[in-house]
RNA sequence: UCCCCAAUAGCUCAGUCGGUAGAGCGGGUGGCUGUUAACCACCAUGUCCCUGGUUCGAGUCCGGGUUGGGGAGCCA
């Protein structure tokens, strides 16, 4: 029960169920079973209600329902925290137990359902295989991030092997923690079943306090053989485009409180995403770009730098006005794992860069010849050993590959026009928070 | 982790020059013949984040802390 407007002889109660944004109009009417009770319930109590649906006589809602008996299922005092007005994300997230009945919540929770379920029809229709990549894992070096610890020693008092922890008696034999990617074993899949995806929780123990970055997120993770990087890019725009296309067809209603409520202009905004092609700008050209511009940059650039966050931002909204791919980056600044271009100096890597949020998707061509990615390995201070089962995916049938990762919250963020992480996740991680 | 900002009623906030605290919403009571986060009238609300200092006097000024927010780095 989200409302109720009693006169004297009639009382309008609101009542939400989570299915939709709008609310069912409920009529009670003086002499009814219930009447009282209807009059005096409280914001958040969860009734029952029997009556006729018949077409409302007043503007704001074609049905109405015309009850003929309320009853009460769980009451809520004046102590409810929630009231019958606007709220701060801040004060909400205080109260993420109850958020998700206000509106704002219901559109983003619906929307992140929906999209969702969006994902998995869009590979579904295209072959790919759904594969759960494990979320325990002993890889070390799987890319960047830090690891949480799995562990079942004791942290009082851990047993210990010349000074240090002894991870032989550990659950395990050896130290693991929660994955930062499924990637490399959704490389393995991929030598298999030609086309996959992932689509699962990822961990990162970083100290990271900004509104885009959570301890815990879900990252969707495709992977195709006998493909390169162009053939990535073109999955990723493809992937992009359909989700923007889904959310305006079926979470419309949704989609409209968003763009009255939380960004003015975001319909339209991604409307002109789902319509139009993506720009692809080589990062040397990127570079070029930057070199030119004559507003000031905080950070230098010069070829063999990453971009960052206010690069990312000139080229795309300012030099592209789009979404654009940048690709081919200098190998020095990027992963082992992808594969090295013929120049020697760049390896054919992709970042998605869009407006407002800058990279949003990240991929790459995976480097398939076994010497180049074991001297890249070595390069990189990772042990050729400790990843021995990955290597060998490259002794035998190794195929090109690629593939790319996109982090769902911030495809809801993006989406929805809601400007923190921890708005788009039922119950967020971040440092300091493991709440409810 | 670094930089900046903030913290006052249940919520959102105002509080002038340092002189002992206010509004709207919410809540309560009453009214209202169909309302749309209804409307009208009345009523009640406070550890001014904590701590130390300056001062005759601190919500207000200063130091330390806590919590929250924004930005950066890392990235998805």
């Amino acid at each position: 029960m989200r409302s109720v407007r009693a006169g004297r002889d009639v009382a309008f109660v609101a009542v939400n169920d989570g299915s939709c944004l709008a609310s069912l109009q409920v009529v009670a009417e003086e002499g009814m079973e219930g009447f009282d009770q209807a009059c005096r319930l409280g914001t958040g109590s969860a009734v029952e209600v029997h009556g006729l649906l018949r077409p409302s006589p007043a503007a704001g809602q074609a049905m109405e329902l015309a009850a003929e008996r309320l009853v009460t299922i769980g009451g809520a005092d004046e102590s409810y925290p929630l009231q019958k007005k606007r709220h701060s994300f801040e004060y909400l997230r205080t109260i993420a137990h109850l958020r998700p009945r206000t509106n704002n919540f219901g559109a983003v929770f619906r929307l992140r359902s929906s999209l969702a379920q969006a994902v998995h029809r869009f590979f579904s229709e295209r072959g790919f295989l759904y594969v759960q990549t494990p979320i325990i894992t002993a890889n070390d070096c799987e890319g960047a991030g830090e690891l949480f610890r799995v562990t079942t020693l004791d942290p009082a008092s851990p047993p210990l092997a010349d000074g240090s922890v002894d991870f032989s008696a550990d659950f395990f034999a050896r130290p693991t923690g929660l994955t930062v990617s499924g990637q490399l074993e959704g490389e393995l899949f991929a030598q298999a079943f030609t086309d996959i995806y992932t689509f699962g929780p990822t961990f990162r123990a970083e100290n990271s306090n900004t509104a885009r970055h959570a301890a815990e997120f879900w990252m969707i993770e495709p992977e195709m053989a006998f493909a390169d990087l162009m053939e990535d890019a073109r999955l990723a725009e493809e992937f992009f485009r359909y989700l923007c296309s889904h959310v305006l067809s079926e979470c419309a209603e949704d989609m409209a409180f968003f763009d009255a409520q939380i960004e003015k202009g975001l319909l339209e905004r991604v409307r002109r995403v789902a319509e139009t092609p993506f720009a692809v700008m080589e990062y040397t050209e990127a570079i070029a770009h930057l070199e030119k511009a004559t507003v000031p940059f905080q950070y230098p650039v010069s070829w063999g730098l990453d971009l960052q966050s206010e690069h990312e931002r000139y080229i795309t909204e300012q030099v592209v006005g789009g979404p654009v791919f940048i690709v081919n980056y200098p190998k020095d600044i990027k992963a082992f794992y992808m594969r090295q271009n013929d120049d020697g100096r760049t390896v054919a890597a992709m970042d998605l860069l869009v407006p407002k949020v800058g990279e949003i998707i990240g991929g790459s061509q995976r480097e398939e010849r076994l010497d180049l990615l074991t001297a890249r390995m070595t390069g990189a201070g990772i042990d050729p050993a400790s990843l021995w089962w990955y290597l060998e995916s490259r002794r035998w049938g190794s195929t090109p590959h690629a593939g790319f990762g996109l982090g769902f919250e911030r495809l809801i963020m993006y989406l929805s026009g809601m400007e923190n992480i921890r708005d788009v996740i039922p119950f967020p991680r971040t440092p300091r928070h493991a709440e409810f």
